[in-house]
DNA sequence: AAAGCTCTCTACCAATTGGTAGAGACCCGT
DNA sequence: ACGGGTCTCTACCAATTGGTAGAGAGCTTT
């Protein structure tokens, strides 16, 4: 006997992935709530407006991505094989979820006023990864080099390769999931060699 | 005695630089003509929808990037050097024009229309790009891999690095131009890295 | 000077937007 | 039976949206 979603909690999710896909201004709470089969003042009465909605919304899908990377961080790998399973989870999610890393996209555009606030969330979670780089190339299973530098090349290369699905049909790329398999692998590759150190 | 820009292309600068950075939905036509000093209507005698400025902005970014790269690309460098050459060029580009690789992320979202067209123009840039990777590989000058996939690799990478300022704040990056820099020559390093054929 | 073309404007419009006010239905403990 | 929450609804509203119709100003051509 699964227990139903309330009602509050679909709005969220429903918005999650309109935002996450469509963008904020361009999903109006008229569509949201015809999509959810509720009146558009159901919406209101949870969130007192669209941009409390987007905040319910980003503040959701943090606690989500936090909660997952925390969960892999904790395992306790080393090195290139901690880097690795990070990237396995990434791309999971990029097939399970694809609207949580489009929500992000969509936050992090420049200007946006939402930017902090999904920042402040997961900041923690970005120190942490730091630290984590910084030991591991002094420990030398790690190539040296700047660990936030590392840090945003590595979540650009991931989250780009795990969503931009336009750019890779524009490639001739198959967005097939046995394609995004091999494509993970490939990845995999590139970073091992990026990532390796020198001998 | 610098000829000034027509009526039109003050439009379509204007046009692509606020697509580029709020996107096409939160740009209204209204906005658009307020900050050129001009009516609504004005726009609307040069682009007969709005729909279709989005169409002509999409077709002078086209040019300007396919242009960009392959001037770039016609200098003849080899192996590594030919992917900096072009890395640094994009950067620049990205500190020039930033609304550019902006729009090509507006374009790119998930079940955008405009997709296809953006794609269009630049697939023939795309693959003298991966027929270039695949000549490299064989002749031993990059190591070997799945050159499209490499391909998308490195945009996400680059385009990553080069436009997410949001997610480099959030990181603790600076803003600035000397750490643009600076990021650059961590990218560099990085992609030498994962690039430089196994010995 | 008249006709025609290019360009920007004023005046509107119907549809959609986010949001307010408040009624009614349901469920609970008393 | 009843009063008080909790929830979803109908009814509206002012502002904004993309877009139409057409006047008029300034050219150039005849």
């Amino acid at each position: 006997m699964s227990e139903q979603p309330s009602t509050r909690e679909r709005i969220l999710q429903a918005a999650l992935a309109a935002y996450g896909t469509g963008g904020y201004a361009a999903t109006s709470l008229d569509a949201l709530a015809d999509q959810l089969g509720v009146r558009k003042q159901t919406i209101l009465y949870y969130f007192s407006s669209k941009q409390a909605l987007f905040e319910a919304v980003i503040d959701a899908a943090a606690e989500d991505l936090v909660k997952l990377f925390d969960a892999e961080a904790s395992r306790g790998l080393s090195g290139i094989s901690q880097v690795e399973a990070i990237v396995r989870r990434v791309f999971r999610l990029a097939v399970a979820r694809p609207e949580l890393l489009g929500l992000v996209r969509e936050v992090t555009r420049p200007g946006s006023l939402a930017a902090e606030r999904l920042g402040a969330h997961i900041a923690p979670t970005f120190e942490r990864a730091r630290d984590f780089l910084q030991r591991e190339m002094e420990a030398g299973r790690l190539r040296a080099s700047d660990p936030s530098m590392l840090l945003l090349s590595l979540y650009s290369t991931v989250a780009g390769v795990a969503t931009e699905l336009e750019v890779q049909r524009a490639m001739g790329l198959s967005p097939s999931l046995r394609a995004a398999v091999r494509r993970r692998q490939e990845l995999i590759r590139f970073l091992r060699a990026a990532l390796a150190p020198e001998r």
